[in-house]
DNA sequence: ATACACAGTATCCGAGGGATACAGTGGCTT
DNA sequence: AAGCCACTGTATCCCTCGGATACTGTGTAT
């Protein structure tokens, strides 16, 4: 009903995402901006779905003809690039947030959680070799930047960063609905109830963990919580403080 | 180049993916079954993409006119689905599986990877609202069961669960690529490198990342022990074993 | 023998992305 | 001032896609 990414895969050039955009000389005004077809098609897709984001529906939009889009866009994968770039915005600036490591990375999980929450079709577009643009980077920058005062190693912190931005991806609201054969709230997906019922037999733990009594875990605070105490390990062996050494037998 | 997902959404009804289909009796013999459409479109979008799927061809592949198919199914949708039961495949047998949670938990998501990496048009596919059939219902089954004999509640069970399965959609090869600006090897994306080289100025963590030395960390590796480690600290309060009592200030 | 449920087919439709050819526009050169 | 021509938006065409409908053939139950 709102999901799906375009047929064509994302698979733009960086050039339209990334180039500085010199204005034409000769020859007529543009009747708009490559921004104003952005935004068009983000209002599009934040309110029917990226299914109803289609060159005719954009350029009716905006009043002209389909064909009159690709003067400003070179085909439908590009559109869709711009589209998350606009759509992600302007990365926050990490210098304001105080704290440490784990407030930090807190902040920006928190922060990209927001911004992804209003467009729910950003998950379904975003995945597959696509073109970034500097938005999206100066995002993935911020999420780095929290591990700073960190003994991590370049690796681990780009690993860090792919897990958190990862769990957003996953746990944002629409795309975590038909991931697992319950909903977010923790009730058996209505559409599936009768089937997994009658075959209650077949999934004894999935009937003992809906039946369980106790606090409903949010499921995002739930990942994030166990991502950031993991990490911790790495940065501080054990426990809080360092008062342990280290691991000897690291468990795998 | 590989990847999408079809142009609407795999909102299908559970039916066929639950229901017990019995021949029918009157009539001509049908050509094929169920099972030889699935495969077969399976198998198309494991060598071209899922976009290379589409009612024609599966058809054709099989030597029938298109409209044969909606015989065997009511659309698109309900295709997708099938074709995801069918990657998926039977869940493994856990109990055979010795060793602790951890172990156990650890084993489960390695099976995950090994099917998912076979066929990786799936995740572009499997997100957002839609029918869950019940082989995809058996690996979750399996997945909790992984914690049966852990004092977690069974909300915490299923957020974990759900944390794990999201990890494996996040860091199976292609849909990795195209999620951060750098290669799973932790280089730069060879058609993003020339910009933000260009702006190397605004990305110095990005820099600082890429050019740090020290050893490779396999993404996958990082965020799995992450999330296990994260887990652990549920289960066993700090460290290894519990000889921390519970940390007083529970960090957020 | 006949009815009828079910198989595969032929044909048609609208929507989608995109190529191509064209006409209007307006600054730059002469 | 005249004209070139880069660049604008448009009209038309093509192919592929998912799907509806109406049809013909098939084989079992009556």
């Amino acid at each position: 009903m709102e999901n799906s990414a375009g047929p064509s895969e994302v698979a733009a050039s960086p050039e339209l995402l990334w180039g500085p955009h010199e204005p034409s000389q000769r020859g007529p005004r543009p009747a708009f901006t490559l921004a104003q077809v952005a935004d068009t098609a983000v209002r599009l897709a934040d309110r029917g779905g990226i299914a109803t984001v289609s060159m005719q529906r954009v350029a009716s939009e905006l009043g002209y003809t389909k064909m009159a889009l690709y003067r400003y866009v070179p085909g439908k994968s590009e559109l869709l690039a711009i589209m998350v770039e606009t759509a992600i915005g302007p990365p926050p600036d990490m210098r304001s947030v105080r704290g440490g490591w784990r407030r930090r990375a807190r902040t920006w999980t928190q922060l990209m959680w927001a911004t992804w929450d209003r467009h729910p079709w950003l998950p379904g577009v975003t995945t597959g070799s696509r073109a970034i643009g500097p938005n999206e980077t100066g995002w993935t920058e911020a999420g780095l930047s929290a591990f700073d005062a960190t003994p991590l190693s370049g690796s681990q912190r780009m690993s860090a960063v792919s897990l958190l931005s990862g769990h957003i991806r996953n746990t944002y609201s629409a795309a975590a609905a038909g991931t697992q054969p319950w909903t977010p709230a923790g009730r058996l997906d209505p559409g599936l109830a009768p089937f997994i019922n009658a075959a209650r037999d077949s999934f004894p733990a999935i009937t003992a963990a809906l039946g369980s009594p106790g606090r409903r875990t949010d499921p995002r605070e739930f990942g994030l919580r166990c991502i950031l105490d993991g990490i911790e390990q790495l940065i501080t062996p054990a426990g809080r403080p360092a008062d342990r050494a280290r691991r000897s037998p690291a468990p795998t």
